[in-house]
DNA sequence: ATATTACGGACGTTATATTGTACAGACGAA
DNA sequence: TTCGTCTGTACAATATAACGTCCGTAATAT
């Protein structure tokens, strides 16, 4: 349960039957007809925001309350279940351990890259900073003309709104944690 | 500044002018195109959620920076801008001078009913709850099979989430304040 | 049992969100 | 100037959101 309009799919419908409301109630309370009412359930239909407005307020709820997933206390990653972003023939792996999500400043990366391997990062959006620690092996890592070789234990924090590249020009395997963090609004 | 797609576009646009991002660069980070960046700007759209989304998520902003319209510390309603409800061939109006909003749990409005005139109200939404104040002339409320006659300065409240009706049976003009409250959701 | 009503979903049509391409103006560099 | 690049917008094509109508089922009443 990822998606945004699965989420409010199941907020829509378990208010509506919380209330003991049918989509046609619903309908004539919010000026949306039964049938979008019913897709948007079923997860069918990714309503404009026009259409959430009148829901929202035809139904006497926050928009919020709508589009919020209540997070559980506690979530588990394991690494098997992570999508793996590979690229360079391969020779580096990226695994998203917490991307980013609505109201958190920022996303907690496992970077892996085999020796000789390289990766050459866009520019982050502005004001971005980057919080790099070495956990194994040994990592170059290029950012504003200037060059810094980190070994295990060693660690880097520096503005990523520039462009910037990693090189494992060590001995063996490099695994680092990344943190992107975004400043405040 | 009513509409929330054109609160959403001022959101937008203000943010991107501020990071100063072209709106290719958006486009590049979001994953939706630029000229849909371009038409929710100038409020000629509506996006989907997933849209807004996408653009939320490319942008590394919470959902509702973007639906977040910052009040006024002060508002001031006049009575001639206000867009009046009529029925009963014109024998009642409903003048709604602060309707619903996102997280308010209340809307207030002012109802004027002619000599003889009559107002029948659909239920609303269960739980909700209606309080009455009268300042001028005299009114009989029907519910829950009572009847009620209120003169000027009585007032009422009661669950209105069942149908209920008013009626003007006095010598002139009734005027009243309406308070419609939705208890928590 | 049958009739009746209310409910949710299927279908076809219309409106509009979304995209890719093309275009005119602004700005700098040569 | 002229070229190139970058800006935001206009336009046509496509995908899909939104609607009205119809239908099958389930529940309730008669």
């Amino acid at each position: 349960m990822e998606e945004i309009h699965l989420i409010l799919a199941k907020n829509l419908k378990a208010f509506r039957e919380n209330k003991k409301l049918s989509l046609e109630k619903v309908a004539e309370l919010t000026g949306v007809s039964k049938t979008m009412i019913g897709q948007i359930e079923r997860g069918e239909s990714s309503p404009t925001i026009t259409t959430i407005w009148k829901i929202a307020n035809g139904l006497k709820i926050s928009f919020t309350s709508l589009i919020n997933h209540p997070q559980p206390d506690t979530q588990l990653v394991l690494k098997k279940e992570i999508q793996t972003l590979s690229e360079d023939n391969g020779r580096y792996r990226v695994y998203p351990y917490f991307p980013f999500e609505n109201d958190k400043r920022f996303e907690v990366y496992t970077v892996e890259i085999d020796k000789g391997g390289y990766l050459s990062a866009e520019p982050h959006i502005e004001g971005t900073e980057e919080l790099i620690v070495v956990f194994d092996g040994e990592i170059t890592i290029r950012v504003n003309n200037e060059e810094h070789t980190l070994e295990s234990g060693d660690s880097i924090r520096f503005k990523a709104d520039r462009p910037h590249t990693y090189h494992n020009l060590g001995k063996s395997l490099a695994r680092v944690s990344m943190i992107l963090f975004y400043p405040a609004e």
